[in-house]
DNA sequence: CTCCCGATAT
DNA sequence: ATATCAGGAG
């Protein structure tokens, strides 16, 4: 069904990179963002917009001390949480979109995350990458989440071609094996991090050096 | 396409 | 000084 337009020799690259992902990023890897429930992750990978996730866990790690309920995100001063919120950047957008979007939850959906990624996507401060976090994570959905490491990498192992992050993620979908799909965004993530990371990637150090496109300067 | 935007590594 | 970080909205 999946990988018709897909040469044999694609098709065993393909295959032999994930196997290789599998190995060295197993399959114990999960969610960066530190969460107990199902809103706190929205919130958390709202936050994480341009930040790194590392500093979107300080925060969060205070913040959800102060607002323990969506009703006190819902009812939360906006300056305050602006204040709350400031070292992931873009706060001003974050806090007012967290505020709306928690009112949303509260009102329209008993304070309670949808699954589907229509509904998702409605909510302030949600497109289709959140939307694939929770529904991955929470809802264990087969769902492809397409971040800037995994747009950058999937690029240079010629995985995609396109630059439309919604255009990847559906590529992504027709290439690679559906019971790997949540799995593939946090190997990529960890990659991303250690090995192929944007500025300096270590080529000289990666496992995939042989199976890449790319094969960058190091 | 532009704007939002602080913190960190290089 | 500049690039980059689990992007999204107008």
């Amino acid at each position: 069904m999946a990988n018709r337009r897909i040469t044999k020799a694609e098709r065993e690259r393909v295959d032999k990179i994930l196997t290789l992902l599998d190995e060295y990023y197993t399959t114990e890897y999960k969610c960066y963002l530190n969460h107990e429930t199902p809103w706190q992750l929205l919130i958390a990978t709202i936050l994480s917009a341009q930040c790194t996730d590392e500093r979107v866990n300080l925060v969060t790690k205070d913040l959800f001390k102060k607002y323990k309920t969506l009703e006190d995100f819902a009812g939360a001063d906006l300056k305050e949480l602006e204040k709350d919120i400031h070292s992931t950047g873009f706060y001003h957008n974050k806090a007012k979109n967290i505020i709306e979007c928690a009112k949303t939850l509260v009102t329209e959906y008993g304070g309670v995350v949808p699954k589907e990624i229509d509904k998702l996507t409605g909510l302030a401060g949600v497109g289709r990458k959140t939307a694939n976090v929770i529904r991955g994570n929470i809802y264990h959905e087969p769902s492809i989440v397409v971040d800037t490491h995994v747009k950058r990498i999937s690029g240079k192992l010629g995985f995609t071609k396109a630059e439309d992050p919604e255009k990847i993620e559906f590529e992504l979908m027709d290439l690679l094996p559906k019971d790997h799909w949540i799995l593939y965004n946090l190997q990529i993530i960890a990659h991303g991090r250690s090995i192929c990371t944007a500025r300096n990637p270590k080529c000289t150090e990666c496992f995939l050096y042989d199976l890449c496109k790319w094969k960058g300067k190091s």
